[in-house]
DNA sequence: TGTCACTCGTGACGAATGTCACATTCCCGT
DNA sequence: ACGGGAATGTGACATTCGTCACGAGTGACA
């Protein structure tokens, strides 16, 4: 019967297809923290000790320019792994990662992770394939930043988020505000108010409308074809 | 005795460590082609056959928005490979590459190229170690794109060029222009003719001097703090 | 040598976006 | 319940940046 860190490594993304006897040999390496909300998991700069998991909890990667303000390049959801660029080119962190909500992380150690990828071709495989996606996504973030308005920025996530996260009613699709407009400003590159506005501007329009802790979007077909 | 295109084969970053018989096994199934300047290499939305290597001449890679504009997201120089993405993610061409130059690129079916990654583990890892670098400057180019303005970005551009390429002179460091206004405006994520001004303003304030065929760097220190 | 395509320079203008300042609302903990 | 911090709404404004239009210079090639 396996021990429940055994069972937690072999429940991370990378790391599913690895034999139990390795699993559990892996499982005495990890760290486990826990992380209160806007505390810093991983610092711009520093150098890294290995990868982590982000076990519960919300966070956000992003990086800082010069008058403050700060560019998200990836909200983080319970499952997700972040950190393993450093662990594979050598360098420093490339960002900074900040708990959102209260979260727990593993952290696996580099050299461990390393022999494990080195020994088992298909953890090394998967790793590839899930470097690719990243690589795919920032792709698109570079596109989206580069060659969009902000309006289409704001409208592409609201519209992903109606679909991923939204309840159906009959007024049309709900989505909790599960972040701050000021993370969204950040995530879509740009400030607080022009978020503010621009979000009146779509509920103006019939478009959304914007409540307290929650979002109805009443034309989603609208929405999209802002994108 | 090797082939030419074992040799060419053992030149290929990733592959450099293959023992000489997979590598003869593999030149076989190279498939080298010469591209006119301007041409298209690959193309954004249609599916891969495999990752290439350009042998000669220059190349972009960029994506283009709806109002034809377009973001340049790495320019490519004789040596450097393209198009892993799809090859591990299975999706299709994430952007479109156009020779600046006359090319050479040789083309590596993914097939053969999945083979070799599962049977040898260094190839594996230098692969990994390749797409944890280029994560590594995706970030940065998001950062750019999103935390810094135009004149950042063009200064930095001309800093880096000045280093790599640059030649020392006694008035200062002489950097041949090797793409045109128009590519360095989609590289740092803008038009022709605020490149065009923003590089008159840096003249008058004395940092460089624009001439038809180079550009030289008069006070690289500025051009620096400038970033 | 003329012409045609390409590149670059530049002025005028407008739209999108960031900045500053301040009011309001909400939520959390004592 | 109440105070205080956090999140949000909004007006007025500054500035960067992109758009449009046009002219000039250059080089390749017939």
């Amino acid at each position: 019967m396996p021990s429940v860190t055994a069972d937690l490594v072999l429940g991370i993304p990378h790391l599913s297809m690895l034999p139990l006897a390795e699993a559990e040999r892996f499982a005495r390496e990890l760290v486990v923290r826990r992380y209160a909300s806007r505390e810093f998991i991983a610092v711009e700069g520093e150098p890294c000790r290995g990868f982590f998991v982000l076990l519960s909890g919300r966070a956000r990667i992003f990086r800082s320019g010069a008058d403050g303000r700060e560019q998200i390049l990836r909200l983080l959801a319970p499952g997700d792994t972040f950190g393993e660029v450093p662990v594979f080119d050598g360098g420093p962190n490339p960002a900074t990662v900040e708990a959102l909500d209260l979260c727990d992380v593993a952290l696996v150690p580099s050299t461990a992770f390393r022999l494990v990828v080195a020994r088992y071709p298909e953890v090394a495989a998967a790793l590839l394939g899930h470097f690719a996606r990243r690589l795919r996504s920032f792709t698109e973030l570079v596109e989206q930043i580069s060659l969009q308005t902000v309006q289409q920025r704001i409208a592409r996530y609201l519209y992903m988020t109606a679909r991923e996260e939204g309840v159906t009613s009959p007024d049309g699709v709900v989505v909790p505000r599960t972040i701050t407009q000021q993370d969204l400003a950040a995530l879509v590159g740009s400030v607080r108010e022009v978020v503010s506005r621009t979000m009146r501007v779509m509920e103006e329009d019939g478009i959304v409308e914007i409540r307290r802790k929650e979002i109805l979007v009443r034309d989603i077909a609208a929405l999209r074809a802002l994108i």
